[in-house]
RNA sequence: GGUACCUUAGCCGAGUGGUUAGGCGCCGGUCUGCAAAACCGUCUACAGCAGUUCGAAUCUGCUAGGUACCUCCA
């Protein structure tokens, strides 16, 4: 069936065909972590919400080449009077190497992207490793004239450029208004004016991240390194730049201006953000503290948590929101997500357990289509899982013997759910380890539970409750169904 | 201060100019010795005011409240 994808452009403030640059192929560059500290929820959304668009455009056939960097220099940080980046602060803290900081937060956040089924990105770019790169970019900005060196640095000239260029065009501002809102910063005395960024900036003796280049030993600016390795690994021209809505200005500004400046044209078709996930109303963030790392999550080691919470929980959490709304986190809406999620495992498990008839009278045609139509609104993920549960209900209802599914519809059911739930959506089933484990441990289990059984044969009900009670205290949920009772550790 | 965006039932969250989003929770029911689990059913909202319209929660204006960006930030 025909599918064409509608995409949100922040550039264009609209919903547009998906129109790649080449035919059959998409290139994508996403914004990702600066390794300086563990993942929190924050990061996760635009992780997910770019990993859903990698694989539904796998999905729909292209061959897609996914870029997502690694950021480990170049932050300015303000607090630090020298220019000092984050990385470097960090590791004179801790007394590391700074590249040991990086390597150490860097195989955190790859273990946390896989427990949250997050695939792995085609290429994964330093920029440490794109130095040279990113001085030859520079030149480039130099020799066109968009740029001026000072004291050793090298800054974007963007009076100049908004002479004939439009800075501000991706997040709507417009320079007169940046004249008068831009806040005095370090180094403001090098530059012409306030709103100009560095692209070169000179390190200070201190500073142990540096590396030589023609103007001073010094670091990249803040924002080349998307453009330089966006532009190498996929051209010129790419079709899809992700992140989250808190880069649009300046990063992602600066981006448009330094590709425009160096190559004379924008590089990307498609600019795609994310919003933020909020924990009281507020942003999620670092600098405000009031963050959640992944792992508080998996483990329940936070104050603010009732519970901790599988991987499948949070991406369910994330996936339930369409990626540009605003997701006001809460332990509350954490637990509902889980079992609803819980839900939605069991409806795919219970589409197993139905006795096929010779015709369907449960309401389930239509459900593939209308699962396509979702996602090609705009990843309208919050839309699939609601058409997921419209099939749960379904087929509970066959299961409890009101409705019928023929065996054709149920195999059409059970592709439909593998290609959405797991292809697309990314969702895997939690290992059920807790059922299974040491064997004489299971048949003691076992043992327990025929006694308990026993003991109701002869309606001994003090006995049955009190295993079945002090069983629950241990922590195991004990269920009883028609074939007998089940158990399973819970906790 | 500038710019942009948001305000949906107890909670989280979709969507739309006229028809039930979905989930959680609550309550009721089925099941059960009683429970739990599971399942079924119910609960019907769109900040306020004015306007456009046959009809607006959905469009326009104003008001109130909130958020984001303007500084590193996903």
């Amino acid at each position: 069936m025909e599918q064409q994808l509608i995409i949100y452009n922040t550039l264009s403030r609209k919903k547009e065909p998906f129109k790649p640059i080449n035919e059959g192929k998409a290139g994508m560059y996403v914004c990702g972590p600066t390794v300086y500290g563990d993942g929190h929820l924050g990061h996760a959304r635009p992780a997910i919400t770019f990993d859903i668009l990698f694989r539904y455009l796998q999905h729909l056939g292209y061959k897609v080449r996914y870029v997502r960097n690694i950021t480990d220099v170049g932050h300015l940080e303000h607090d630090a009077d020298d220019g000092e980046d984050k990385i470097a602060k960090k590791a004179r803290i801790d007394s590391l190497e700074p590249m040991e900081v990086v390597q150490y937060y860097l195989n955190r956040y790859h273990k946390a992207m896989e427990r949250l089924n997050v695939l792995p990105p085609s290429i994964e770019p330093h920029a440490s490793g794109h130095i040279i790169e990113q001085i030859e970019y520079i030149k480039k900005i130099l020799d066109a004239g968009y740029a001026y060196i000072s004291e050793g640095s090298v800054y974007f000239d963007v009076e100049k450029y908004s002479r004939k260029y439009h800075y501000g065009k991706l997040s709507g501002r417009n320079i007169d208004e940046l004249l008068n809102t831009t806040r005095e910063l370090d180094g403001q005395q090098e530059k012409r004016n306030s709103f100009d960024f560095a692209l070169w900036k000179k390190a200070s003796p201190e500073h142990i991240m540096r590396w030589p280049s023609p103007w001073s030993d010094g670091f990249p600016g803040w924002h080349l390194e998307c453009s330089v390795m966006g532009t190498k690994y996929l051209g010129e021209e790419f079709d899809i730049h992700g992140g989250g809505m808190d880069l649009m200005f300046p990063h992602h500004e600066c981006e448009i201006a330094q590709s425009v400046a160096a190559q004379g044209k924008e590089t990307v078709h498609y600019w795609m953000h994310n919003n933020m996930v909020t924990i009281n109303g507020q942003k999620m963030g670092k600098s405000l503290g009031n963050f959640i790392t992944l792992d508080q999550f998996f483990t329940g080691t936070h104050p603010l948590l009732s519970q901790s919470f599988t991987p499948m929980t949070i991406r369910f959490f994330i996936l339930q929101a369409h990626y540009r709304s605003t997701l006001d986190f809460s332990s509350e809406a954490l637990v509902a997500a889980e079992k609803a999620y819980q839900r939605l495992c069991q409806g795919l498990e219970n589409l197993s357990k139905i006795t096929p008839s010779d015709k369907t009278t449960a309401e389930i045609s239509g459900l593939r289509q209308r699962c396509y139509e979702a996602m090609n609104d705009d990843l309208s993920t919050p839309i699939v899982i609601s058409h997921l549960f419209d099939a749960v209900k379904q087929i509970n209802t066959t299961l409890s013997g009101t409705t019928t599914i023929s065996a054709e519809d149920i195999k059409e059911l059970k592709e439909t759910f593998s290609i959405f739930m797991f292809n697309i959506l990314g969702l895997t089933l939690e290992n059920e380890s807790t059922t299974t484990g040491n064997k004489a441990y299971e048949e003691a289990l076992d043992l327990v539970l025929q006694l308990r059984q026993e003991a109701k044969g002869r309606k001994d009900w003090s006995t049955a409750d009190l295993i079945r009670n002090r069983l629950t205290e241990i922590g195991f949920e004990i269920k009883d169904t028609k074939e007998g009772a089940e158990w399973k550790l819970v906790k």
